[in-house]
DNA sequence: TCATAAGATATATTTTAAATACATCTTTAA
DNA sequence: TTAAAGATGTATTTAAAATATATCTTATGA
């Protein structure tokens, strides 16, 4: 069980961002910083950008700046914003086919375990 | 964020095998109920029997059979063994190389959430 | 006692999702 | 008007998981 690295490094770049300040960063640097494939993080500025985690400003002297205070930042939202797949197992996904669902208990246990995960998140900001 | 499927099909095999109660079952019965691969079943099923989930008797008529009671059977110690990589995020590992892992908080945190995703499943057994 | 039906074990291959690489386009400040 | 930044789309690589193949061991019943 684990969170991929897009969600990871999502993470990362929200928190370096926030420890900058107002201080403009490449995405270069991040990519750098932790030897991460810059391309890879380019995806993922791209989503948080998208989503208003953080500010992207284009041409010579630009760079990526945090969009909103890090007590804003819930790091629940972050995880169900960046993780795509929260399917935990078959029965959760659309293409279901496992014969014992209908009688199956299981997915609203699991349903419920994964609540409490992202519920534990919620409590947690950036700032922290 | 997902189990894998070994982890699914663990559960899966326990819960077929409490339904059938003393009633032996093949692995071949196992994998066509369920159409998933009878040779990735096999390795499962000896983890399960290892662990003593369940027990496995040879030659002819052989079978499975549950090896304790459903109510003992919690849904939390079987994912801890049968879901071997527990490692959230890279900073969880041994080879972990983030460079902001000693002055991040992100560890405890992640933990703490993993813990109380544990937690949930530990309340419930395969009876339920 | 031996043929057969069951599980056990080891290795190899395939599949899939994630990660990375490559190429090209757009924006903007000096 | 050019260079430094981000944006976008596609292709390739990687690694883990899943599946397949092959062979071995055990045990029972004819």
């Amino acid at each position: 069980m684990h969170l991929t690295r897009y969600t990871d490094y999502a993470i990362r770049v929200l928190l370096y961002l926030a420890v900058k300040g107002e201080e403009r960063t490449t995405i270069n640097e991040i990519a750098q910083t932790f030897s991460i494939s810059r391309n890879h993080l380019m995806k993922i500025v791209q989503e948080l950008n998208q989503k208003g985690y953080l500010t992207a400003i284009r041409g010579k002297n630009g760079g990526l700046l945090l969009g909103r205070s890090p007590e804003t930042i819930s790091l629940g939202a972050l995880v169900r914003d960046t993780e795509h797949e929260m399917a935990l197992v078959e029965c959760f996904r659309e293409d279901n086919t496992c014969v014992i669902t209908p009688s199956c208990r299981l997915q609203p246990i699991l349903a419920e375990a994964l609540s409490a995960f992202l519920n534990v998140l919620d409590q947690y900001t950036l700032a922290d």
